[in-house]
RNA sequence: GCGGAUGUGGUGAAAUUGGUAGACACGCUAGACUUAGGAUCUAGUGCCGAGAGGUGUGCGGGUUCGAGUCCCUCCAUCCGCACCA
């Protein structure tokens, strides 16, 4: 009988489903292992190709843990908030719940047909009310926290507040904003919007004007990771600097405890690297350079404490609070126009100024605290008012760009560094000798570091210090499709909603642009109001500020949702918390995680401070939600183009005269490059009448380019009509025959035929009869199969342990080779085969068992075969090795060999005695 | 500029610890069978060479009995960060 994969495979989804075969509960007595892949957007534009590479990886692993005995968790998700369905809105007027929840049923679809063993009945939306209750919460407890140095944890804002009564914040070692120093007495007389300007300062989510990255196409704010070379991340629009009062989250106060986490985490060295790099830890000094003719004094921070008596010069930047007050008379004009031509330049034009060397002289000057000597202080917009303390002390020999500077305005430079050149170029190195630089002078640059912080400190003028480049998360969106925030204003001061009268649902609007006075979506709302008597949302009307009062306008960014999902599928359906605690001690954090690596700096920093701040919080026993990531490569997309010269028509490739301009043209209508002209002409209205120069054969010839999967470059390739050609095991077995997941490839089909020519060569190992049924000998195995199979079943367990996905499809053919040359169709060989093979092909490997008589259980309830050397031992080869004039003998490590084996066989050959 | 990754046939790629480089598959060549198929089977296929043989993992060195693998220099490609003091 032939393979038939579509019947199989419908058979056995219907089953699966039936069956609830991929349902999990909590069970004490097994272990957990919770794999889990990064959920999806639901675009509407579907699944392609690309989306699978690791959701089948990630499927094969939980499948191979399952027959392992472990009990696996494997959910499945939407991340459904989003900017998309929104402007879909925008100009269509569909609600984008309605939007989303057609493109979750086309995933949903396109899922099931790939067999993946996801337990539906987790599923998570991030847009769901159930769902985004507990996003509201977590902000709420956030909220209500601050950061304690001295635990090195979040805390109760309540306990800080009781402290405050107490003795003030004097004592308080925090993670805060707060610079002013109050006592009890103080705090206890201030009103109640002063506290909760102070509390401001504290909370690990907080409003605050800050400085923020404002997108005017998108009409929103964005964070510093959506935002890349200046402009948007998503659409490619500018982004300038905007003063705007936002909600933030204190992320910084999590930097080194993300920084450290990170050590004990399977990710790749590249996104550790990404993120160290991205959190900028920097150690040194920060030092006070007292003013000349004031009493103020100017803040530097400098990595560098050991060149202090290199300093020639101090440089602010534009923005720094002290430039307009310390600015003498004559240089007021020329300080306000640098100040203004600064703020004009967008993101875009500084970074592409970096050679441009500009500043102007305040004319102020500072006292250098060692030398006594008198510094002039510059700005400059090299310098940056949200790094450090937005001050430098310029080291023009140690420093490139200091040198630059110094070079440019012929400022004299002072070498401190014993036989170094320094008239070409700063000498930059943390080697030199110091010299010049009175009790510094003769030391290595490590020694002098220690020795001027020392010396720093015992002068009362700074103190050693550590700086982060991370800066705290900008969490408001002035957008419609999000999570609402849990926060009402009473005279203007942010007032959570509690728990219970969660969640706070997104209100129905009529427009979903901003308001014409500049307000987010939300504005729109006319049942928008918090009424604190009887805790609901009420119409805008009755806003009294007495009870009933406005509710926050903006919504949350897309990654809160995402921030802790993971969570959420261990108990999705709890009304009661975020997830109960025998849920999360339980399935713990995620054993394998899944997903792209452009989250780098995003989602996955985000979910992590999430993660530490919840077991912060006592809610979970662990602080890092991923152990091992693996990061799949993207499939990119073959687009192919037609080309149209200046008389409109089109030309075939090896026809350009050069003049043509390329169009994208839809790969349905290609097929080995040769384009499908009848086809084209029908597939828009503007082509109808299209004209082709073709080529001498009479065939019209397409060009081609590797880019990222698109709608709009017509090269999208969905996993259906593979699905519907191939059958969903042989598309499962060929995208992990491609090559390691890792690796980004173009999508090509040219292979799929010999992933498909295994599964029926696998088929047909089973001698299946014109009635289905299966012709196996019981008789004892011989020895040929036995080794085949153990070779096999060795090769695929080390390479799943060590997710080499692609090399075991390869082991999986030759084996299937080797028992068909083998005549081999023994029922035993096969019976463990079939369990070998089923991570990568269900389907067939359900109905393989089920024929061999198994049909009342599942082939996911199999035991993982398990490796029996004494079938391969016989199969080593030994060679002569010429070695210091001696005759040695050494084992040839074929595959069957573990490197002790080897090591034994050197020893026991008689001829190394 | 800084940090990370990668570089192997016509193609996708294997080679886990330094031990027969190119497994497995695509493609290609020749043949067999046929109900002519995107079917199956057989043989061949790194490069040079008729052959013996030589040569070969981005370039150039080094360590080693032995290097795709370890070390150094350089080159190329990709990714991330980028006036971060």
């Amino acid at each position: 009988m032939e393979y038939n994969y579509n019947a199989i495979e419908q058979k056995w989804r219907n089953r699966w489903a039936e069956r609830k075969t991929y349902q999990v509960e909590q069970d004490a007595n097994k272990q957990k292992f919770y794999v889990l892949d990064m959920f999806p957007y639901p675009s509407g534009a579907g699944l392609h190709v690309g989306h699978p590479l690791g959701y089948i990886a990630s499927d094969v692993y939980a499948r191979y843990k399952r027959l392992q005995g472990f009990n696996v968790l494997h959910p499945m998700g939407y991340d459904s908030f989003g900017l998309p369905a929104e402007q879909y809105a925008i100009q269509t007027g569909q609600h984008p719940e309605l939007t989303t929840k057609e493109n979750i049923a086309r995933y949903r679809d396109q899922l099931d047909k790939i067999g993946f063993s996801y337990d539906w009945s987790r599923e998570v939306r991030t847009s769901s009310p159930e769902y985004y209750k507990w996003t509201q919460w977590i902000f709420i407890e956030l909220f209500n926290s601050w950061y304690d140095k001295t635990t090195d944890k979040a805390m109760p804002i309540s306990e800080l507040v009781a402290t405050f009564e107490k003795n003030g914040n004097a004592n308080i070692n925090a993670v805060s904003d707060q610079e002013e120093v109050f006592s009890s007495e103080e705090w206890n007389n201030y009103s109640e919007e002063k506290k909760e300007a102070v509390l401001q300062n504290y909370r690990l989510t907080y409003l605050a004007d800050s400085w923020v990255n404002w997108c005017p196409a998108l009409g929103t704010v964005l964070a510093n990771d959506e935002v890349v070379n200046g402009v948007s991340e998503r659409g490619g629009h500018p982004v300038e600097q905007k003063l705007m009062r936002q909600w933030s989250m204190r992320i910084k106060a999590y930097a080194e405890r993300l920084l450290t986490g990170l050590e004990g985490l399977e990710w790749t060295d590249s996104i550790k690297d990404i993120q160290r790099n991205w959190i900028g830890k920097s150690k040194g000094a920060s030092v006070q350079f007292q003013l000349k003719d004031s009493a103020n004094a100017i803040e530097v921070f400098t990595t560098r404490p050991d060149t202090i008596f290199g300093v020639s010069f101090l440089v602010l930047a534009p923005e720094h609070p002290l430039v307009d007050s310390i600015t003498t008379n004559e240089n007021k004009e020329a300080v306000a126009a640098y100040k203004q031509n600064a703020a004009l330049k967008s993101e875009r034009d500084r970074q592409s100024d970096v050679k441009n060397v500009t500043g102007q002289i305040t004319g102020a000057k500072a006292i250098h605290p060692f030398t006594g000597a008198e510094v002039d202080i510059w700005i400059a917009d090299y310098v940056l008012a949200s790094y450090g303390t937005g001050a430098v002390m310029a080291v023009p020999c140690g420093d490139q760009r200091d040198w630059d500077f110094a070079t440019h305005f012929a400022i004299p430079i002072k070498n401190i560094f014993e036989d170094k050149d320094i008239s070409k170029a700063a000498y930059t190195e943390k080697d030199a000798v110091i010299a010049n630089s009175d009790f510094l002078s003769g030391l290595e640059a490590k020694v002098a570091i220690e020795k001027a912080i020392e010396a720093i400190e015992q002068k009362g003028i700074g103190k050693g210090k550590t700086n982060y480049r991370l800066r705290d998360a900008v969490f408001s969106r002035q957008r419609y499709w999000g999570e609402p925030f849990p926060i009402y204003y009473k005279n203007g001061l942010p007032q959570t909603i509690a728990v219970e009268h969660l969640p706070i649902v997104l209100p129905e609007v009529e427009k979903y642009l901003p308001t014409e006075d500049g307000q987010p979506p939300l504005g729109n709302a006319t049942v928008w109001a918090w009424d604190t008597v009887a805790n609901q949302v009420v119409e805008n009307s009755k806003i009294d500020h007495q009870t009933v009062f406005p509710l926050e306008l903006n919504t949350m960014p897309g990654w809160a949702g995402s921030s802790w999902y993971f969570l959420r599928y261990t108990d999705p359906n709890n009304t009661q918390a975020f997830a109960s605690k025998e849920a999360v001690d339980y399935w713990k954090n995620v054993d394998l995680y899944m997903g792209g690596s452009e989250h780098a700096t995003g989602h996955l920093l985000y979910a992590r401070f999430w993660t530490k701040f919840l077991f912060d919080c006592g809610y979970i026993p662990f602080d890092e939600p991923f152990k091992k990531m693996i990061n799949q490569g993207m499939i990119l997309g073959r687009s192919s183009f037609v080309y149209r010269n200046e008389q409109g028509k089109y030309v075939s490739k090896n026809k350009l005269t050069g003049n043509e301009t390329p169009i994208h043209v839809d790969i349905s209508l290609v097929d080995n490059d040769k384009l499908d002209t009848e086809g084209f002409k029908k597939w828009r209205a503007d082509f109808a009448n299209a004209e082709f120069i073709l080529e001498d054969d009479g065939s019209y010839v397409c060009g081609f380019e590797i880019e990222k999967m698109s709608k709009s470059k017509y090269n999208v390739q969905t996993p259906d009509e593979l699905v519907e050609k191939f059958g969903a095991d042989t598309l499962r077995c060929y995208e992990m025959f491609l090559g390691p997941v890792e690796q980004a490839k173009p999508w090509d089909t040219k292979g799929i035929n010999g992933v498909s020519n295994f599964l029926r060569k696998l088929w047909r190992l089973f001698q299946i009869d014109e009635n289905g049924l299966a012709h196996l000998s019981t008789d004892a195995p011989n020895k040929e199969s036995l080794k085949s199979l153990h070779k096999t079943i060795k090769k695929v367990s080390e390479d799943l342990e060590r997710f080499s996905f692609n090399t075991v499809v390869s082991n999986f053919m030759i084996c299937v080779n080797e028992l068909t040359e083998q005549k081999c169709n023994n029922k035993a060989i096969l019976e463990q085969l079939v369990v070998l093979v089923s991570p990568y092909a269900p389907h067939i490997a359900e109905e393989l068992w089920e024929k061999m008589g198994n049909g009342t259980t599942s082939v996911t309830q199999a035991q993982f075969p398990t490796f029996n050397e004494e079938f391969l031992v016989e199969s080593t080869i030994e060679y002569p090795v010429s070695f210091n004039g001696k005759m040695r003998f050494k084992a040839a490590l074929s595959a069957t060999l573990s490197p002790k084996e080897v090591e034994e066989i050197v020893i026991n050959s008689p001829e190394a005695a």
